[in-house]
DNA sequence: GTACCTATAC
């Protein structure tokens, strides 16, 4: 729109701001009235509707009439600022910044503090650290925007949160936003502790509490299991009456989730007077790691408030569909996916690949994979394990390779899912090689879980005195996955002095551990040693341990059915025993001869 | 006329 044409057509138009300064009565009957569209009347009615447009998401029309403003002020170009960075175009608001200091216009501290934001949002801690250097030259050390936004800049972007340390300390009158800042900093970076501390310096210096500082505290809590202190904030937002503000009442939902309080979840979750789409969210993807049958039942309730699922709702279903393996179900939900249009969501698409890949489907889990645009490291991560799984571990290591090329940095939970590929797929010193180029090519200490997997992949093969070694060469004491690994194979390849010293090193880390007592009574059996065996039971009854008995479940024509060793009841047991024994029948014929040592159960 | 901090997913 041509900026002369809008003064004429401003009353017509939808979305035109109020003028909140209209002319004065004087001005009105003055004799040789001023110009209506002079160019400072014009620049705040563009700049009103410059935010307009930013606000819905018209970005063509809010530059275009940026364009054509004769004499743009600072106000201008910090209203095209803020507008790219309120919709997330961060490094357009920066070429935007850019061009302005380029035209020799002063920035003030409302473009600081948009800026810094944009920065944030690039997570580039040396445009910040520019910025920084500017509002100190113009001499906005003193103004709380620009101090709370610079925190906020280096707490998120820089390497520590020493330089967000360093802005606060210097900072006199600290306002709310300061501390919260600074509590959400450490937590954002995975400290819930440090942010905590935070939390309680706020407290004994007796700033009032306010919704963001408690809804950020209680996310420390859950982020570090501190259910204790998560319930006296939760205490203090009663008692402030911040309970009907939906971001409080949502991390508190999360809390209780995350500190596996699912009882006080629920009962908390049906006492809210009002729910969101974002409380409803919480609680399914709280439930999905713990019970995800539950967690569809809750989706299914859903509809009742007259919501509708978005991408977050449906990326934790589709986790749930495959913790239970429920191809079924999880079609339907990919139908869902596909009929909201959300087939582009990364999240998404990453979850389905996992889905597929755990109801058995990988050639579904590939082409979802094929068909993303863009790859991230766990869209990569998702299908390697996926074929690690289906023991086709030749395509993991392809994957490895490709994913490589194309420029994504491994991290160690690829570095894992290659190994474990490579471990279940017999493919020992290829496993080897990529142990090796991890510590020496990319720089990364192996940590327990690696050494696991390195253990598993030399035990599996039969190389098990070799997997012992290893473990003592740990430049830590080994934990009891470690031992664990060791103790499989030492089962399966028939090594019990080996496999009597993993399973007593599993029983002093922890000695509660059912399953290894189990193996080890086993172990005794296996190799006649009755008296040891019997020993061990006895220890096992008097202790109360008892093995959790393991439970299979299958889904066959949109029906679940699940069962345990020695089910006598159940309408598909005769069924289900008539496939076992023509399942023998064909064990039998391809000439396996059965591991009867392991018969031995409790 | 323009600005800072809070909640959900792989």
């Amino acid at each position: 729109m041509n900026i002369r044409k809008l003064v004429s057509t401003c009353h017509s138009h939808p979305i035109l701001p109020i003028i909140k300064h209209p002319l004065t009565r004087a001005q009105q009957f003055s004799i040789q009235p001023e110009p209506p569209n002079r160019p400072q009347g014009l620049s705040i009615l563009a700049t009103n509707l410059i935010k307009s447009y930013f606000e819905k998401r018209m970005l063509k029309e809010a530059r275009k009439l940026f364009d054509e403003i004769p004499e743009r002020d600072v106000v201008a170009w910090t209203a095209m600022i803020s507008g790219y960075t309120f919709i997330g175009h961060y490094s357009q608001a920066w070429m935007v910044f850019l061009e302005m200091t380029r035209e020799g216009m002063y920035p003030n501290a409302f473009t600081v503090s948009s800026v810094l934001k944009a920065c944030k949002g690039m997570e580039s801690c040396s445009c910040g650290a520019m910025v920084h250097g500017l509002a100190l030259k113009h001499g906005m050390e003193g103004c709380m925007y620009v101090e709370n936004s610079l925190m906020d800049m280096y707490a998120t972007c820089s390497v520590s949160m020493e330089d967000a340390c360093m802005v606060f300390q210097h900072i006199h009158a600290k306002n709310a936003v300061s501390w919260t800042t600074m509590i959400s900093g450490y937590t954002h970076r995975g400290d819930g502790h440090g942010g905590l501390r935070v939390f309680q310096r706020m407290l004994q210096e007796e700033v009032e509490l306010n919704p963001f500082s408690c809804s950020i505290a209680i996310r420390a809590c859950s982020s570090i299991g501190f259910l204790s202190f998560g319930k006296q904030i939760h205490a203090a937002v009663v008692k402030h009456g911040f309970e009907s503000i939906l971001p409080v009442a949502n991390s508190i939902v999360d809390m209780y989730c995350r500190c596996n309080s699912f009882s006080e979840a629920n009962q908390y979750f049906y006492e809210m007077p009002h729910r969101d789409l974002i409380t409803w969210n919480t609680l399914i993807a709280g439930f999905e790691k713990s019970d995800s049958s539950v967690s569809l039942y809750i989706f299914s309730l859903m509809g009742t408030e007259g919501l509708s699922p978005n991408c977050f709702t449906l990326t934790s279903v589709t986790a749930a569909c495959a913790n239970l393996a429920v191809l079924n179900c999880g079609q339907q939900v990919h139908g869902g996916i596909v009929r909201r249009g959300h087939e582009g969501n990364s999240a998404l698409a990453n979850a389905l690949i996992d889905m597929y890949a755990k109801c058995g489907i990988i050639a579904d889990s590939r082409r979802i994979f094929d068909q993303m645009p863009r790859r991230d490291l766990v869209s990569w991560t998702s299908m390697m394990i996926g074929y690690g799984t289906h023991g086709n571990g030749r395509e993991t290591v392809g994957l490895f390779k490709e994913m490589v090329v194309s420029g994504i940095r491994p991290d160690r939970i690829v570095f894992m899912a290659v190994l474990s590929a490579c471990s279940h797929t017999g493919l020992v010193d290829e496993g080897l090689k990529y142990f090796k180029s991890m510590v020496v090519d990319y720089c990364f200490t192996p940590n327990q879980e690696i050494y696991g997997c390195v253990v598993d992949l030399l035990g599996r093969a039969g190389r098990v005195e070799e997997a012992y070694e290893l473990i003592v060469m740990m430049p830590f004491e080994p934990n009891e996955s470690v031992w664990g690994a060791l103790l499989g194979a030492c089962k399966a390849h028939r090594h019990p002095n080996l496999g009597r010293l993993a399973a007593q090193k599993i029983l002093d880390l922890r000695p509660n551990m059912a399953e290894t007592c189990v193996i080890l009574s086993n172990i005794f059996a296996a190799d006649g040693k009755w008296g040891e065996f019997a020993k061990m039971r006895k220890l096992m009854r008097g202790m109360g341990i008892k093995k959790e008995t393991g439970r299979s479940w299958i889904e066959v024509k949109n029906q679940v059915y699940s069962f345990v060793v020695g089910d006598k009841v159940g309408s598909h047991i005769e069924l289900v025993y008539g496939w076992l024994e023509m399942l023998v029948q064909h064990m039998k014929e391809a000439g396996y001869v059965p591991d009867l040592d392991c018969l031995l159960r409790d």
